[in-house]
DNA sequence: TAGACGTGGAT
DNA sequence: TATCCAAGTCT
């Protein structure tokens, strides 16, 4: 009679030595982090991480729990006042939906950020990889923590490919299945599988002289193939639609009134529907506001 | 589920 | 210079 799985691969044990032995030292991994700021700080923090790399961050993590370091403060704050400090990140909607979580957690929790993982996914901008992002590093809950780099890790070191495939639910049942039983070590393992990814099993250029899963990667012992499984090409930025509204936004962020008259906003631009079609995205998407005849971030 | 959604550093 | 890529979420 055959198991109707295959046993998980114990990735936990050695994993964990490396992750202790070397891990960045990031400002979010530091006890006085969490004695400071608690889950608000890991919430703010995994917001700002969403797609975008960790150097760039740190400053704007810092400067932002300076200003608000809690929801309820935060919730007092202007939606112009985030979009402004938001500054330079990307994604200028994360802002918004960080606002507005900080509402949320004012009204719906008293102010605490929750701990519950349904209680948080219902918060705005808030998806599977956040909620429990939040719930294992912030409350050191069992929770499998599914980010491009876990998905990455499992890819080459269990299922022997060169890259994930998209990202789907399944990906949650795989991390749970590998993950240690307490919680404790379980929070280890999720932290290290993303630092795996993220310095050694990169995306290019993997380091595998220095994998600690080196002995166990089954892409790694079948040679490394290219198993074809591309990711989607990312759209061209250059001329683009999002490449108008970053140019937009980011004249709003710059204009000393916080108000740009309308026919004054990228006027040389060189496509003229294209700039329009950008102010009135970015009005739809909350991010801008007209007054009068001119254009200036939400109050 | 595929496409939209910023920005800047690395290759 | 062009493309890739980064701790995703929403529609």
């Amino acid at each position: 009679m055959q198991a109707i799985s295959t046993p998980p691969p114990h990735l936990s044990p050695v994993l964990a030595d490396w992750y202790r032995s070397g891990a960045r030292d990031l400002p979010w991994r530091r006890p006085e982090f969490h004695v400071q700021f608690g889950a608000w700080g890991t919430l703010v923090s995994e917001f700002m991480l969403q797609q975008t790399p960790v150097n760039r961050v740190i400053p704007h993590l810092e400067a932002w729990l300076g200003r608000w370091p809690t929801p309820t403060a935060m919730s007092t704050a202007t939606p112009a006042e985030v979009v402004m400090q938001w500054a330079n990140l990307g994604y200028p909607r994360r802002a918004l939906w960080l606002h507005r979580a900080a509402i949320e957690i004012s009204e719906r929790h008293g102010g605490d950020v929750p701990r519950d993982v349904d209680a948080l996914l219902a918060l705005s901008g808030i998806g599977d990889y956040t909620a429990r992002a939040v719930a294992a590093f912030a409350f050191g809950d069992r929770h499998p923590v599914v980010d491009t780099n876990t998905r990455r890790v499992i890819a080459r070191a269990v299922d022997g490919r060169s890259q994930p495939g998209p990202a789907a639910r399944r990906d949650l049942v795989a991390m749970d299945a590998l993950l240690p039983h307490a919680d404790d070590e379980s929070a280890v393992f999720n932290a290290a599988m993303m630092e795996l990814g993220a310095t050694v099993c990169t995306s290019r250029a993997p380091k595998c002289d220095a994998c600690p899963l080196a002995t166990q990667c089954v892409w790694l012992s079948s040679g490394r193939p290219d198993t074809g499984d591309g990711r989607r090409r990312q759209a061209r930025y250059e001329g683009s639609d999002r490449q108008a509204r970053g140019a937009v936004l980011k004249a709003l962020r710059h204009s000393d009134a916080g108000e740009i008259p309308l026919d004054e906003v990228i006027h040389d631009w060189r496509d003229g529907a294209q700039r329009d079609r950008a102010i009135d995205s970015l009005i739809a998407d909350g991010l801008a506001e007209a007054s009068e005849q001119s254009l200036r971030l939400p109050h």
